[in-house]
DNA sequence: TTTTTATGAATGAAGG
DNA sequence: CCTTCATTCATAAAAA
């Protein structure tokens, strides 16, 4: 792994050297008759397969994402994420987006319709509280909606995990039931697992790679699968 | 903005990986060529330029993308189907996932799909499209059932909430309590349509053009937003 | 800051 | 078909 970082390095450098030649020709955007090594015009060719590579995953990726039908209707019913207008000035995206938060006033409201309807929320019932709230703040049904099936599914899971600790502190540290441990550590594993199994998702070019893709971007050919892998 | 760094770091190595492997194979063709025209030689820089402004992109994009493994294939969640690991013997990681989730490709195909056949696919085009998705990574009959299901299901219902939600905005952008303040951002503009956006909104290109990112990429400097005309 | 927690939201699957 | 549940993802808020 650490070697793996080191070579990675060194190659950095490597490059970095070669392009200085070309930079140097290059700046103030008036070219002089430069002449490029073999070494360069490798290094350049390279370089622009890598590009190519990833930029037609890139381009699959934006064309899946772009026909999606509540997505591609949702671009303009915001205008801050309709590109015309978004370009104005230096937005940060993230800063847009932020997700609904129920107020206090509305969080009272939600809590007492929980403790009356026990079980199921009902859908006319959602309207009700949805009407409701509204006079309180920003929501949605589906904001109403959401907050009752989390309130509800964590009740039950926090429920469950009290019932295993019990039982789990009854039995001292006898033997560990093998049905604590997993409700247990369950959610504060699922993060770190996500985070080794996306090194591997870097890597995970081969179906991008299988899409038919025109070759116009790089007259130097795209990678192989095999190249990916060094 | 320290994690976006990280982020960004993890994917150079992951490209300086690829040219690695492009580098050992070699590449053909034009690398003896000795001399470059300065048509040639500032063609390329553009071409350098083009492909590095994407690959910025897709380096922010990865930041949403990395942690989503069901996005970026099911395979290597679930270790038993990564080539990788698969071929080289016993090597389990962790237990596998036990819910499908469709791989990138399959998704591509499952939405072409979705447009072509409105209604219900019946139980004929179910295997047509189940063998189909096949080729693309583990999936049964009752995944692709399911995932129609829930589609078609998920579009109705989003599609009556959008109505009832633009409506409600209408009516709410002239009594604004003072308690939405928490909610809102720099912008005055209603975004209650906000809680409908998933992250995948996040990897749209053309925000993504927008986002200032460091030069290291590419030696001739970014390319501006009219740049990807010329 | 960085890490942890709380929670809104997305989604595969099951029940009726 | 529709609803509901269980799990997971992502992020805002809180803690360290």
């Amino acid at each position: 792994m650490m070697e793996w970082f080191d070579n990675k390095q060194q190659q950095e450098q490597q490059l970095q050297v070669q392009m200085e030649g070309l930079y140097q020709r290059g700046v103030g955007g008036v070219l002089n008759a430069g002449v490029m090594t073999d070494e360069q015009t490798a290094m350049l060719q390279k370089q622009i397969s890598v590009y190519a590579t990833i930029c037609e995953q890139l381009v699959e990726m934006h064309k899946h994402f772009s026909t999606k039908p509540h997505l591609a209707g949702m671009r303009f019913a915001n205008p801050y994420y309709d590109p015309l207008v978004a370009s104005g000035g230096g937005h940060k995206i993230s800063a847009a987006r932020q997700r609904w938060s129920p107020t206090l006033a509305q969080l009272k409201i939600l809590e007492e319709s929980y403790e009356q309807v026990r079980g199921t929320p009902g859908k006319q019932r959602i309207k009700e509280i949805t009407t409701q709230l509204t006079e309180h703040g920003q929501i949605t049904e589906t904001n109403v909606y959401n907050w009752f099936q989390n309130r509800r599914a964590r009740a039950k899971r926090k429920e469950s995990l009290q019932i295993a600790n019990t039982c789990q502190s009854e039995m001292e540290a006898e033997t560990k039931s093998p049905q604590d441990e997993v409700k247990t550590v369950e959610d504060s594993t699922s993060r770190s697992e996500n985070m080794f199994l996306s090194c591997h998702d870097n890597m995970d070019l081969d179906q991008l790679c299988k899409m038919d893709l025109p070759e116009t971007l790089c007259p130097f050919g795209l990678l192989e699968q095999g190249d990916f892998l060094g």
